[in-house]
DNA sequence: ATATTTGCAAATTCTTTGCAACTTA
DNA sequence: TAAGTTGCAAAGAATTTGCAAATAT
């Protein structure tokens, strides 16, 4: 959690930010989960925790870390962004149950080789990618 | 588009839905775009070729459609949907260029094996994917 | 000090819904 | 004619924004 807040102060700092109570609570919360979230499931732990930060506040806070590149958000297709650390995650991919929405991480070293080729073939220079699998797990079949 | 429209025709049929003029008129509009539209894009075309079909029409025949199959939609991360027709249109994913844009299909056997061979080990059976490369265009570097 | 940030409430944007009038099969 | 469909306007849901008061550096 320490390096966490100091990475983040870092950025804070060299964008000119301040570092306020509301982002270190937010900073906190965020770097502890280790799952992915909507702006709403941060505010609810938040406000368990007593610390009540506005929404506005909230969806400042995600964007500004997802800027910085240390959050990033996840599309699942359910109307709403999702939300997970990335500081000491490895990039992943995400296999996502039709059935209970379960979501379970992969990674898999030569599907991302083969996208750079793909990617390179039409010209383009791949800055992220996103790919979601979606189905059944075996408890839903 | 005599074919599509025969094919959504005996969806409807099937499933006790009627074909409505508005339906027709949409279902004519859809089929002949080969590109990414949304509602929105929709709506404008029809008024252009002056059919007024609301709004409300719009998003409910464009679920049906995805609902049927013969039309799915998109998630390029930019705060609405995208529609495309998939009749006699291969499955393909999506390069997307951050700087401009522009949207290029591809499409991968390789990849689509490796995506089934990842979730097989995780116990998932596939129903379907979406894999989105976001990078720079030749033009956008 | 002063520029940034916060919270609030209002505004936005996209999409969905209730309902009475209207079509389609 | 019965059931499904439409348009309208209102409702929803998630997110963004304007602004005055508060706070960090």
């Amino acid at each position: 959690m320490e390096k966490e807040l100091d990475t983040v102060a870092k950025y804070l700092k060299e964008h000119d930010f301040k570092l306020t109570n509301q982002r270190r609570k937010i900073i906190e919360t965020v770097f502890v989960s280790h799952d992915h979230f909507t702006a709403d499931d941060l505010y609810d732990v938040l406000r368990e925790k007593g610390e009540s930060i506005s929404k506005a506040t909230i969806y400042r806070t995600l964007s500004l870390l997802c800027e910085s590149g240390l959050v990033e958000s996840r599309d699942f297709g359910r109307g709403q962004l999702y939300y997970e650390h990335v500081l000491g995650h490895d990039h992943h991919d995400h296999l996502i149950c039709n059935g209970c929405g379960k979501v379970v991480e992969f990674k898999n070293a030569d599907l991302e080789k083969l996208q750079g080729k793909v990617a390179k073939a039409r010209g383009f220079r791949i800055e992220s990618h996103s790919l979601r699998l979606f189905g059944r797990c075996k408890a839903c079949r």
